[in-house]
DNA sequence: CCGGACATCGACCGATCGGCTGATGGCGGG
DNA sequence: CCCGCCATCAGCCGATCGGTCGATGTCCGG
């Protein structure tokens, strides 16, 4: 079913990375790597130019958030599938790349022959998780509810941060030019929506979910 | 002054980085790959077997951790360098590296010709720091006295993980056979050790140092 | 043997937090 | 056009926190 060969973009702001993935599927001749990009704006603009059948592509960037990048080529309709492949696998990483489109992912310690694999699924538009993730994916599915967690609104992401640093809520009122009660307000709307009781765990679950830190 | 060809042992966990760095050091015969492990403690045993001059480590490994493999090989008088070649740059991981015996920390977002740079100044036991790195270090330093960080005691690490999970003080008192004051006197002694004024910053604190989460 | 780090406890007090109730206005989707 | 989400604000009150005195006992290392 895959007798063509299946060409590629990656997309990683690691030399190291994508040197490694180069040189990986450059042995094997059922793959061509058609280019590179470092970052996610970069990426969609190669990815557009070079309609690779896959996109790897890493997350975390420092030019281009990987997610915004594949909700970008979701948007515009690219014909590539893009497998994600990524060190970290949190909530607040697989979840939003997922929703946006991607077709895959991947954790970097894969062993070479999954990746091989994964990439000719996702070539034919099949889906493939890493074992861990699939499991992340299906106990985040399972409860939607109330137990797991609402997105946090900006103001209450900026609020939050603030927290972190000690901030108290006379100060935070005085730095974002609101009052004190407007501040309590949006900490007892994230309080509940991450589902703690106190600033200290509000901490802590942002931080175990990637949303700090 | 490197005449000869420098010899390499790669300790990661993942094998894409692996073959990254064995693809790019092939590329130059001033380079040669004795030898890979996924983890510490492979890369110990490795270590000790092909006295490689150089041993390019990872931090974050299942296989047993990059610190502690560095302070192993520093024990044993071990001839190689060890240059660390990680992903993260956080005080929690730098400075026990560095204290272990490294002789170098680089991201691995550096380009190759800083790696390969980095890898011969190793090798003649240069020091060699990203920049990020090195200015984490001096201020690091810098600040030896209060505003930098003791360690926590156990009992306080214990009360602190206990504030992460939204625990009152009551509560944690009940929980670890304990009264009050004595919690609080806890809390105050961390706060202080932590440099902050708060339980919300001190959990952040604790996680950004990898003591929490 | 003494100093210092650690763990334990008590009491007091001002500051802060969190919960509750209720209100206003903007903005977007159905 | 109305409903829901978001952001804004007010007042009240009990619970909790953090700071500051001081005190006792253990254990380890110099």
């Amino acid at each position: 079913m895959t007798d063509r060969v299946i060409t590629l973009l990656i997309v990683d702001d690691h030399p190291v990375v994508r040197d490694g993935l180069r040189g990986m599927f450059a042995s094997d001749p059922g793959f061509d790597v058609l280019g590179e990009a470092a970052g996610g704006v970069e990426g969609v603009e190669l990815a557009l130019r070079l309609d690779p059948d896959v996109v790897l592509m890493d997350l975390r960037m420092p030019a281009g958030s990987g997610v915004e990048a594949i909700a970008e080529l979701t948007r515009l309709g690219a014909r590539s599938k893009v497998l994600v492949l990524t060190t970290y696998d949190t909530d607040s990483d697989t979840i939003p790349a997922i929703e946006a489109g991607a077709t895959g992912y991947l954790l970097k310690d894969a062993p070479r022959e999954d990746l091989f694999a994964a990439v000719r699924a996702a070539a034919e538009g099949r889906t493939v998780l890493s074992p861990a993730v699939a499991s992340r994916l299906v106990s985040a599915v399972r409860r939607p509810a109330v137990p797991a967690g609402e997105a946090l609104s900006a103001r209450e992401r900026e609020v939050l941060g603030l927290v972190a640093k000690g901030t108290s809520n006379r100060e935070i009122a005085r730095e974002l030019f609101i009052s004190e009660a407007t501040v309590k307000t949006h900490l007892t709307h994230l309080y509940g929506k991450l589902g703690v009781k106190d600033r200290a765990a509000a901490v802590a679950v942002a931080y175990d979910r990637g949303i700090l830190g």
